[in-house]
RNA sequence: GGCGGCAUAGCCAAGUGGUAAGGCGCAGGUCUGCAAAACCUUUAUCCACCGGUUCAAAUCCGGUUGCCGCCUCCA
């Protein structure tokens, strides 16, 4: 398996630190508000290339984060006159809310900041003690980037590059404009600890170094999160890591692309975003899957109702075929393979090489669901009425397995009502006799309770329209 | 100013040296009482533009243009 490395800039061949077994960190929300169709992208995605190493055999640890002590945290607190730590409280159970909702995965372990605190202080010491810290009269402790010889080495920006094109005003209290804050001295109506350093609370940067190392490893095989995340969270995290441990942090870096509205960044200070919520209003979760899988995890994609129209269209397409063939298994009366289906049935196995060649390749999805879309032509090219039940099933089962990788098509049909089954009889009576005004009346009327008909050889076959 | 990404049909999107996957949409056809679904056919002589390397380039190199992102909280 290859996979896009953002800390070499390269597509590399994917190998574990223990055979076996995958040690992920991905990064979190901060919990202030619903997340929107962008932060989602991340988690989706992530958590759907965790099960694809399950789905080839790995043991996979996956930890996600939860930041539940943050500026905007704090401000929102203060806003509704509530405590920060229900803001937190309330806004994780809206992630899980959300965050189910999505078919996403929950992760092994999902920590939070305010569980950390003990351990970010212990780990500070240890960066203090190395020189690679230093703490203000104050009580702010900062990070000094001089002193980590790699500060640059992700996002490949030169630290003296860095100072020179610095837009925050310059702290007095730092010894170079690129040093970040670790701890943070208590302000009045903050939520703080105590420490060595006084009263306060965790800078940024520094959780998901200690939840990374505390709940996974020092050296991880993957940490992975949005591609604005770059900079400077991610080179601050390596630069605390590699200063406290001597070893590297993580083996790949993966960022995930965009998503954007009319070409440009979702995000939640521009507000031209869309909660993961209100799209759930109008859309079912798998045609939000997808409108993700749709395209390859690092490339930006625009969002709007029309692409998500196109998403579901095609996605009904993969459950017609779905349903197709198991309205025909039921209907079957054939259990006799034929010499061609078992020439077909060979020919099969290459759709599943296929899905496995393109999800191999730096996760390509948008390749893994062309694949999906070959196996449901050959399979409604070569299954009718005829086709043998020994033939058919396998093509479900392997149409199940692929979809089921990426999440999709896992709806199962419900048992229709009985006073709707009155109904398609009536209609069936009704085509007999050859009084089609009546037919059409009674499959209109279905069709207005969300019910569709289709007259096949094998007799009718219902479906929801979606 | 520094660093990075992108540009493929009406739309979305694969494809990193061998002559353009797949999907949505559109049109025509087969099937059907009519539909629906499915299937068949059609929809890029060409991959932003210019130049170069090569027997061969959307794919490599140089340049140009346009768009986007990071450098400040942000998936």
């Amino acid at each position: 398996m290859k996979l896009y490395n953002t800390l070499t800039g390269k597509k590399e061949e994917f190998t574990t630190v223990k055979e076996g077994i995958i040690n992920m960190y991905v990064c979190g929300p901060t919990v202030y508000n619903f997340f929107h169709i962008g932060n989602a992208r991340p988690f989706m995605m992530f958590d759907l290339l965790r099960r694809y190493f399950e789905y080839r055999g790995y043991e996979v640890n996956y930890v996600q984060n939860f930041t539940d002590v943050d500026d905007k945290i704090i401000n929102k607190a203060n806003e509704e006159n509530v405590s920060s730590k229900e803001i937190g409280e309330k806004y994780i159970k809206e992630y899980f809310k959300d965050a189910d909702a999505l078919g996403i995965n929950r992760a092994t372990k999902h920590p939070r900041v305010t569980e950390n605190i003990k351990e970010i202080i212990d780990f500070i010491k240890v960066l203090i003690d190395k020189g690679n810290a230093y703490a203000v009269e104050n009580g702010d402790v900062y990070f000094y980037t001089r002193s980590f010889k790699g500060y640059g080495k992700l996002s490949g920006q030169n630290i003296d590059d860095l100072e020179a094109g610095a837009r925050v005003e310059i702290n007095t209290n730092k010894k170079h404009p690129t040093d970040f804050a670790l701890w943070k001295s208590k302000k009045e109506g903050e939520p703080y600890w105590d420490s060595p350093w006084g009263q306060g609370r965790p800078g940024w940067h520094i959780e998901c170094s200690v939840m990374s190392t505390r709940y996974l490893s020092e050296t991880i095989d993957i940490h992975a999160g949005g591609h604005d995340l770059i900079f400077p969270h991610h080179e601050n995290e390596i630069a605390q890591s590699e200063s406290y441990s001597g070893k590297p942090f993580a083996k790949y870096w993966l960022h995930n692309g965009y998503i954007n509205i009319n070409n440009e960044k979702m995000s939640k200070s521009k507000g031209n975003f869309f909660t993961v919520r209100d799209i759930l209003q109008e859309y079912n979760s798998e045609v939000i899957r997808f409108f993700m899988i749709g395209a390859q995890y690092r490339s930006p994609v625009n969002f709007s109702r029309e692409l998500i129209e196109a998403a579901a269209n095609g996605l009904e397409r993969l459950y017609t075929a779905k349903d197709n063939l198991e309205f025909l298994i039921e209907n079957n009366n054939n259990t006799m393979i034929s010499e061609d289906e078992n020439a077909k049935l060979k020919e099969m196995n290459r759709f599943k090489d296929k899905f496995i060649e393109a999800m191999d390749d730096d996760f390509n999805t948008a390749d893994a669901v062309a694949v999906i879309f070959e196996l449901v032509r050959f399979i409604n090219v070569n299954t009718n009425g005829e086709s043998s039940d020994e033939f058919m099933r396998p093509a479900l089962d392997l149409l199940k397995e692929l979809t089921g990788v990426l999440g999709i098509l896992s709806e199962e049909k419900k048992m229709l009502a009985s006073d709707i089954e009155i109904l398609i009889e009536e209609r069936q009576q009704a085509r007999k006799d050859k009084d089609f005004k009546k037919s059409d009346e009674i499959r209109d009327s279905l069709i207005s309770k969300g019910i569709k008909l289709e007259d096949t050889p094998q007799g009718v076959k219902w479906g929801y329209i979606k």
